[in-house]
DNA sequence: GGAAAATGTACATATATGTGAATTTATATG
DNA sequence: CATATAAATTCACATATATGTACATTTTCC
């Protein structure tokens, strides 16, 4: 069940991330179509909770810098390293695609940093974006590092949709794939998930955290270089990495 | 009227900024008193929506760095001027007290940027934290900026409450110590809405926003040297502020 | 300067939502 | 390895909550 007052405060949120600029409720009642009412309850709960004020009169409202400051707090404790971000900056300099690190999260992968493609057809990810674990290149990086319970474990869990053509729609499906994976050492993706959509990802361990790297961009552009892509990936890791970590 | 599962959001997120390390379903709903059921509805609410995951696993959720992108583009806005930190340092530094920047919210007075003092007794005060605009010197150092007819308007809405022995408790009250305040050249308050409590502030018009800065701490420090601290803010107001600029 | 339009606020009520109890799944223990 | 204990999930129902309606205030426009 989703808590739908959970989700207005992100809503709201996202709202402000992308006009930068303060609302009034109206404004903010009229875009996602809610009573005044019940905007007006929900802008008063998140000022009585000082995350909302009036930057100036009558202009309406704005976060304060109070999300930042949390989302500071927040972030601080085991970052990821500075030398991923230079990874996923570097493979989407050289590949002119998106490149992403990815974490886990129950049958979901997240997307925990990215560097988007400037091309003009790109693959469209922003941090905290989802895609399933098993249907994708970066998931299955992830798959890869789980011990069988715990895969089992996961598949369990997995709700098996057909999303296209090359969907594994089983528990074998995808154990085959993972095989296939390990023999060709980097995991790949031809719109198993995302319609057009093809990729190429290798774990990333990280101390005990378990993420991988990928590249992803349109089929036609991605395709007939994938092999190369997943070994630049490879090397460019190889490159980065502190060598006395784990 | 609050709305509670948006409370409960921003809870879950001051609780990770407290924390700062992943928990799991049961123990956010023992920490809360929640039951099992609600807190499995309002994470599994986050997760979908890509604000939490489980960066190991098993060891529970925590929030992804989504928070921190998000956050990012809504404070890119509009920052303050880098020198308005510089001045809340440097304030804190030499008083050893609390220095905040604030701003208005209806009728109360958010701090919008908090350098905290030192001292083993302090005020303790957090971005986003609010007092009433017309019981604190801060509060009054922003209403000294508005048109009489934007007080008024304020001041209709207010409900007067006797904080402390010192509050003002009716409009004109307010108006008389506003006028007091010019005459002074600061403002100030001692104990006029918490307890032992005293601040001296000053307007802080930037472009067309209008903040004010104030120094407070415990009474009985605050109390002998106010206007020493107020000179003090002004003089270091003078020093940082772009001379261009209005 | 006055009327009309837009915006913001309060409240009772029907209904969408949170929750207790039951079920399933995972982990610890003998 | 079986059993016990703890954690996670599901679901039907009573109740806390979102909202329609009415009212107040502010702003716009003529």
């Amino acid at each position: 069940m989703i808590v739908r007052q959970a989700a207005n405060v992100l809503e709201i949120m996202e709202f402000f991330a992308q006009t930068r600029k303060p609302a009034t409720l109206a404004e903010i009642a009229d875009h996602f179509g809610w009573p005044r009412s019940s905007t007006f309850n929900l802008l008063a709960t998140l000022s009585e909770k000082g995350y909302l004020y009036e930057p100036r009169p009558r202009a309406g409202f704005y976060p304060t810098p109070r999300w930042l400051a949390m989302a500071r707090m927040i972030s601080e404790v085991e970052p990821l390293p500075p030398w991923t971000h230079t990874l996923v900056t570097d493979l989407s300099a050289e590949t002119g695609e998106t490149a992403s690190i990815v974490a886990p999260a129950g049958v979901m992968a997240v997307f925990i940093d990215v560097v988007e493609s400037k091309a003009a057809i790109r693959y469209f990810a922003t941090i905290g974006h989802r895609v399933p674990i098993h249907a994708t290149a970066s998931g299955r990086a992830l798959l890869l590092q789980y011990s069988q319970e715990e895969r089992d474990s996961v598949y369990r869990k997995i709700e098996f949709k057909q999303y296209g053509p090359s969907t594994p729609i089983s528990i074998e499906a995808v154990e085959t794939e993972l095989r296939n994976s390990i023999q060709r050492g980097y995991c790949q993706s031809f719109g198993d998930y995302s319609r057009d959509l093809a990729g190429a990802a290798i774990p990333l361990p990280i101390s005990d955290r378990r993420l991988s790297v990928v590249v992803a961009g349109p089929e036609f552009r991605i395709g007939p270089k994938v092999e190369e892509v997943a070994a630049l990936i490879a090397r460019t890791v190889d490159r980065l990495r502190p060598k006395a970590a784990a």
